[in-house]
DNA sequence: AGTGATTCTCGGTCGC
DNA sequence: TGCGACCGAGAATCAC
């Protein structure tokens, strides 16, 4: 399930693999990948003769910026990427291939079919859906503690739901928020307007970190997450909450819980993490 | 208007 | 071996 930190990994390591490669034609499987434009064909003009200028990122988006157009990318749960010689046999899983001119494929492979692509010329990328309602990524200037009070302080949801919300934080999914929830010992039912301004400062804190150092480990593998590189990353090992059920609290023994909350499996410490 | 519940996309996994 | 329930990101839709 790639959240912020493995879509970051996967930016870098992409990276070094695609940089300066030109698009020669495209082949789509599954159609229902495209969303704009609407039509497979058009996409399909769109990128081609294109070439590869820089990889972007914000929250779980990946951001391909060609010369003129930028292809917008979201793996959902099980999206991956992978570079190969076009003579590779194609996987049943196999919906979006991109020939690059010098032999090599970039090949999208979703298990789920859940992921999405845009294309829209550079400059209208974040004036449309799906980019234009995110809100800030943590690791951009405009995510500030004085943002994050005003969004948390002015609703009644549950915290977990208001952290998994897009519009007002953009990268943090089950995984993180669970485990920020956890570092600042706020229950997940918690609702978001009766925090204190301490634990909205502390979730402000312990969200960038995590994710921070999720990063420096190259994200979380969970089911079958792997980077450009085909390589896992490493930091389900420091999870203290998600999938941790059933388990001791690092911090007091208790056993962790898994409940449900805002239609998601949510795991936390009941000791730790009081109403 | 804000919130939450439901539905839809999909197929692997799990329990029976 | 088969079958239904479950999971989940995010958008859309509906009910209150």
């Amino acid at each position: 399930m790639p959240e912020l930190p493995e879509v970051e990994t996967i930016r870098k390591t992409l990276s070094h693999l695609v940089l300066d490669k030109q698009i020669e034609d495209v082949s789509i499987y599954w159609s229902n990948i495209i969303q704009y434009p609407e039509d497979d064909e058009e996409f399909r003009i769109k990128v081609r003769d294109e070439r590869i200028t820089n990889i972007a990122r914000r929250g779980k988006f990946l951001l391909f910026y060609l010369e003129e157009y930028v292809l917008v990318s979201h793996l959902r749960m099980e999206g991956k990427y992978k570079i190969v010689s076009k003579d590779e046999p194609l996987t049943k899983h196999t919906h979006v291939v991109f020939h690059f001119t010098d032999g090599t494929d970039m090949r999208y492979e979703d298990v789920r079919k859940f992921g999405t692509m845009h294309v829209f010329p550079i400059g209208e990328e974040f004036k449309k859906k799906p980019l234009n309602q995110l809100g800030p990524d943590p690791f951009e200037t405009t995510y500030t503690p004085e943002y994050v009070k005003e969004r948390l302080s002015k609703t009644s949801r549950t915290i977990k739901a208001t952290l998994l919300d897009q519009t007002i934080i953009a990268g943090l999914g089950n995984i993180y928020v669970d485990e920020v929830l956890f570092l600042a010992n706020i229950h997940p039912e918690r609702r978001s307007h009766t925090l204190t301004e301490q634990e909205i400062e502390t979730i402000y804190i312990k969200a960038k970190e995590v994710l921070q150092h999720a990063i420096d480990l190259g994200g979380t593998t969970i089911r079958s997450y792997v980077d450009g590189k085909g390589e896992m990353g490493m930091f389900q090992q420091e999870l203290y909450a998600y999938g941790q059920d059933g388990k001791p609290c690092d911090h007091c023994g208790t056993l962790i819980e898994k409940i449900k909350v805002a239609g998601r499996g949510t795991h936390y410490c009941p000791e730790c993490q009081s109403l």
